[in-house]
DNA sequence: ACTGGATTTGGAATAATTCCAAGTCTTGAC
DNA sequence: GTCAAGACTTGGAATTATTCCAAATCCAGT
């Protein structure tokens, strides 16, 4: 079977983001991040586990809940937390919306038209929506003034 | 401290909802579903127990479980979950969106206005936003494939 | 080769939730 | 009103998901 994202390009972005903040770049590392690229699906931790492990049977769970952190920490990933139950786990960086299938709880990505930013244009067929909601994320008026103030003058 | 929401309008609420589907009016649910409409800050299971418990010694945690789920079967409570972390609980159910707060992880409603339907312009001041996501929930094709399919004839 | 710090590991600990069986309460039939 | 059936509640055990920790290992710079 091909691999579907070359190497090169796996150690190049992990390179990049990890370069950014100090971290080192580890066999463990590369391969998660790998496992990650080759099958978008949003895979828990336990599933990346799973995969990653069947090709480097030392691996420990610590490790990829470790790496994973690390990941988000430099952007190279993101999380996913729709439901209850495992958080998930999105290679995918373009900018993209994201769809909850109610009856299998899968996490498919919707992605946005490029040129207008509108989501609803790509929303492939077969998908019925029941329910949908902004997320904003971001800081809150009384934690931008803490961080404001502790920055200057306080009386 | 008077209570901001008065116990008929609870009652009333409560009994159209477990009416639906022919569950029972309970003290346990009047006064849980009660505690969350006193203060609507997207508490989670852990925060209505201890608020609950305090005017009803006897309340157990499975209980409060039981009952949010109760509820939100009900459609009276919504389910938050946009973050690693216990799930929170929301009563607010005119349509409305979330801000999450990196800061602090509070949770904020972000109301619509109702003519357009656009959030933007209801952003109280002070909130900073750093990313935003439009998550979509319904059925996915393959499973709404596997419920047509079952419904009707399948060979 | 050596040292310090980063990383990995396995297992213990914790947090959040679900499961379960026993007891209690409610409702409807009589 | 009494009784049985089923719904509901409860405490505790069990499970799941994640974090913590200390020891072993690895790596980069000297």
């Amino acid at each position: 079977m091909a691999k579907k994202v070359p190497i090169d390009f796996v150690d190049e972005r992990l390179n990049q983001g990890l370069a950014k903040t100090g971290l080192r770049f580890t066999a463990q590392r590369r391969h998660i991040y790998n496992t990650l690229l080759q099958k978008r699906d949003h895979p828990s931790a336990e599933e990346v586990f799973m995969r990653a492990k069947a090709e480097m049977p030392e691996l420990s769970m610590a490790t990829v809940y470790n790496t994973l952190d690390t990941l988000v920490k430099c952007g190279l990933i993101r999380q996913v937390t729709h439901d209850r139950g495992p958080t998930r786990y999105c290679s995918n960086l373009q900018k993209h919306h994201h769809f909850y299938c109610n009856e299998c709880n899968g996490v498919f990505d919707i992605d946005v038209d490029p040129e207008t930013g509108e989501p609803e244009f790509h929303m492939p067929p077969g998908f019925t929506i029941s329910h949908w909601e902004i997320l904003f994320r971001g800081v809150c008026p009384e934690c931008n003034a803490k961080k404001n103030g502790a920055g200057s003058s306080r009386s």
